[in-house]
DNA sequence: CAGCATACATACTATCTAGTATGTTGTCAA
DNA sequence: TTGACAACATACTAGATAGTATGTATGCTG
């Protein structure tokens, strides 16, 4: 194994890694690129090296980064559960109780994005809509795994279930970034619990 | 009545709704002065005239607009309800169904500015946290009121519900962005209304 | 009606920002 | 070993933007 000076592949990497904490913090259009590359090994030329222009960077996180951190954070972890409903709630408190305080007046990247960008870009309308639809079509598939396994009421409309998990779960999130605090994220854990326990058999 | 070439709170209302429409679509940072003098019949003299500064404009619209178009149109129509929970439903499902096709794509006034703004900007923060509370605060009122009325079940946590309504709430108009149409507001309605006939009596 | 503060209009500026132009260095293949 | 091209670095530019400087008109007050 080579010690190389150059590795573009770790260097792009690099720069969409910190774009990605930049932009989650001060949104997409409030930072800058100079303010991105600042925070970077690298300076300006690389970055337009590798992605020719700002808004090229933001599809790349979308695409490169968003999706996955959504799966691996809400989804990945359902595999685990006998019952994929109790496995949604205990995600989703795992989720809440390791959330770092620092990071709470900064709500989810994803929904950060969808409601600053989806209204002036339609590219990243469009790439952030398939971020939702997936993130829905795989509760939606627990969901109706659990319907199968007999956790859940014959009669509750799984789609519907999964849009509004989905919902709350991002809007308790969003609320969250103007108290700063976790009083939304237990407030809507509790109420989704006690709804969920109402549709369970 | 005399006519006057000059009605200065006209003038600096009139500033106000146009940039509360202009920031409604482009957001508080994506949106310039110029764009919105522009949309005026005033020019940037005038505006500096009333507004010291840009951050000035958007404390001025949460004080002043937002507040009271959130009580309007969330709050002010249940007090002709005898039961408040058929209220907060039925004033949520009016409320969707003469949504303007045109306005889906932009969400919610206060949701918006609390996304982008509570991070960045302190003073932005308090003020939308305020409108919040206040939204929460009446809403919990009524529902108070269904509870003691015999509506709602006793043991139900007045706060929490509260909480909750409003964030699937704006949640709902959060998603619908990124989607264009009702799908999400009417999925958030029907499972709102499905849970609230949990709790009900 | 004189004069004065308020209510505007116009023109300008400093700064920030996305993007470019151009230069330099490392790597690899022939 | 040597081009040659990719992978960067540096310096610059055009446009946008918040805010200022300054000027003018209106209407009220004494």
């Amino acid at each position: 194994m080579v010690k190389k000076s150059r590795n573009p592949e770790k260097t792009r990497a690099h720069i969409l890694e910190v774009a990605f904490g930049e932009i989650y913090r001060k949104g997409f259009q409030g930072v800058s690129i100079d303010a991105i590359v600042n925070e970077t090994s690298v300076t300006k030329g690389a970055f337009f090296h590798y992605f020719p222009t700002k808004q090229e960077l933001g599809y790349a996180i979308v695409d490169e980064i968003l999706n996955d951190v959504i799966l691996e954070r809400w989804i990945t972890p359902l595999k685990a559960y006998k019952n994929p409903i109790n496995g949604i709630l205990s995600r989703y408190k795992k989720i809440i109780e390791t959330a770092e305080d620092a990071d709470l007046p900064f709500g989810c990247p994803l929904n950060n994005l969808i409601q600053e960008m989806s209204p002036v870009d339609p590219i990243f309308k469009e790439k952030l809509r398939t971020v939702i639809s997936l993130w829905i079509d795989k509760n939606e598939e627990y969901i109706k795994k659990a319907q199968e396994l007999g956790y859940l009421k014959k009669d509750v409309d799984t789609r519907q279930l999964a849009e509004f998990i989905v919902m709350t779960q991002e809007a308790s999130y969003g609320l969250t970034k103007t108290v700063g605090d976790k009083t939304f994220l237990w407030s809507s854990y509790h109420s989704l619990k006690k709804y969920l326990a109402a549709l369970s058999v």
